[in-house]
DNA sequence: CCCTAAACGAGACGGTACGTCCGGTCTTAAT
DNA sequence: ATTAAGACCGGACGTACCGTCTCGTTTAGGG
């Protein structure tokens, strides 16, 4: 029996992605954040790489995806989930672990370049959106074990719990009015536990 | 022939800054805000106003001062401090007045353009940060309210329960994932009471 | 008796275009050829003229039409109407002052680049057309001159010994194969005047 | 045990280059001249050609080279020596057939592209110069025969003769200000012949 | 009949210039 | 002196094209 054409038979000609140029590209963004004299231009970025401006846009639709892309990369890798045998001792030590990746200046300023991306550039809020949904799935995996256990109050909501948590961390990273240290996250891991248990 | 010291009787001279060009600035930017089709340009909010740009760089250092001042001016008014008699009936009134504020999507992009501006413009962040730090005592004010009636746990921090609180706002506001509407406002705050209360 | 809107009361506003940019990126351009030694580049240009990249596009099409003015402004002052009261004579003098223009290396990459950028842009031809068509106009003035004396042959066409002469000048000039120097300047002259008369 | 020497021997394994694709390459080339609409690059000669672009510059060292063996190409093989037995008759033969070819739009595009491309790369240039001469030669061997007859004037230099009438064709082409048909060839092989005869 | 080398179509790559857009400054004539 | 209009410098943007570099496939000797 025949198919009528087999598109299988030649699925790519040409050339394939340079890879090493992607992570090229990440990298150079990465650190020219962490660098943080200059502005983040696509140019910039380009040079810092190695790479020809037209390699990063036939890519990335925009300068605001790759440093989305970057973001993801680099933030998702960094939390695991913590088990500890109570609610508040996984909080503390998600939030403590969430905390640290922000001690890089870099991150700080890529998150900020996101969400900046993310009001203009419908590219770059998806990105956002996805990775946010993983972290929050992340969380709520955590607060879905405590359930398990009948550690939750009737009322407590995991999703209003989660985006308290992340509204804090992000609410702090953004207005940066106070800090995002150890101390901060054993204090949100209680009231975030207050919230959640009877 | 006159002595320049007349000058007090004739304090100034030329044409007085015109208010009303003032306000054709701050109005001409929500209003494009919420056409929301196109960029955000000082040409743009120039035209609009039908003011000369020279006009808005002499009252504002930078176009995000614009913004700025647009937000402080438009999200301040709106909020008063509610009295119920019970906290969370205070939280769910003080939110719900809160989020009804960001019905407006032209709000929405107000505010998500100062968190932009405020990561690159000193300027901004200074702006932002005071008009956030009187919100948060706004609603520190009606924790404290709460506390002299001995409504607090122990271990509660209001400056922990207002971060979780704004935070909540403002993840929602830039991530977009999920409604700010009456519900979510009486959701917040029913978490947040189970957080400051035993 | 009222006209319905006096267009003419306020035929202007705002800053008036700067002639100093104007003739600076021109200079600019002709010292840039003159230089030789890199690709003519908008960009360069503008650097060298100490001009924003937006002056130039602000008031010339592209870059050929830049190159076009250059061309129009440098090269038509130079040649005047010699006068010598014969024929070959004048022919002599002009071929010799047009021919001199062009030891300039500068002018023959100007004239090379300005035909180059006619084959592709109607901008550049209409003034290569408006230009050549001024000297011809002179040339043929000198002939108009010559057929008043009677020196003319009855058939003899001064357009097509317009053509000639100028022909003769580009051929040399494109192709290079053979100098354009004072004897080729009294070679033409002599062959030209055995062309118009008897 | 076997030099490398031995390579003498063996001069050559593999495939051969393919003739097609060479003729391919030329005529769409020559095609999209005529088509006329969009710019020649070498994307689109590939393209049209049904080749790839290494293809292109295995055999040819830039564009340039491409459009200069697609001038000669088509160029030269038009033109013969007409012998009507007179040097004017000769002459108007000659550049009759001449005109003929660039009725073509495509061919004037060609010329117009070798002689622009010529202006930065030698390559282009030493093609231009090749062709030239040839047609320079051929209108050379024309006046030849009419000295042979003795019907040139005494001071008539063939080589500004020949100059005069390629540098009328070729300005004409270029500038663009007056037809190349059959009545200009007689006008001019008519002011060619008062030039050079007595 | 297989093996090796070169040519092939496709298309990604580094680099450079283009022409546009915007921020913030400066100039003009009018008020 | 201040205004509306708008030209100015600087510099980033995203596109186009050049000539080079892989890919996997095809073609042709030589063994």
């Amino acid at each position: 029996m025949e198919e009528p054409r087999r598109a299988a038979a030649r699925p790519h000609t040409g050339r394939r992605r340079n890879e090493a140029a992607r992570e090229a590209v990440l990298t150079a963004t990465m650190d020219l954040l962490r660098a943080s004299g200059e502005e983040l231009t696509v140019d910039r970025i380009a040079r810092a790489a190695g790479v020809g401006k037209q390699t990063i846009y036939r890519w990335w639709p925009t300068k605001g995806a790759v440093v989305a892309e970057a973001m993801a990369e680099s933030a998702t890798a960094a939390v695991g989930l913590p088990d500890t045998g109570t609610l508040r001792g996984d909080l503390a030590a998600f939030f403590r672990a969430s905390f640290a990746v922000l001690q890089d200046q870099g991150m700080v300023r890529l998150l900020g370049e996101v969400v900046t991306g993310a009001q203009r550039e419908a590219a770059v809020a998806d990105v956002l959106h996805e990775f946010t949904a993983r972290r929050r799935a992340a969380l709520g995996a955590l607060l879905q074990r405590a359930a398990e256990r009948g550690d939750l109050r009737a009322g407590a909501d995991p999703a209003v719990l989660v985006d308290l948590g992340y509204g804090f961390l992000w609410y702090r990273l953004l207005v940066g009015h106070a800090p995002l240290d150890d101390a901060a996250a054993d204090a949100l891991a209680d009231h975030l536990t207050a919230a959640a248990t009877a």
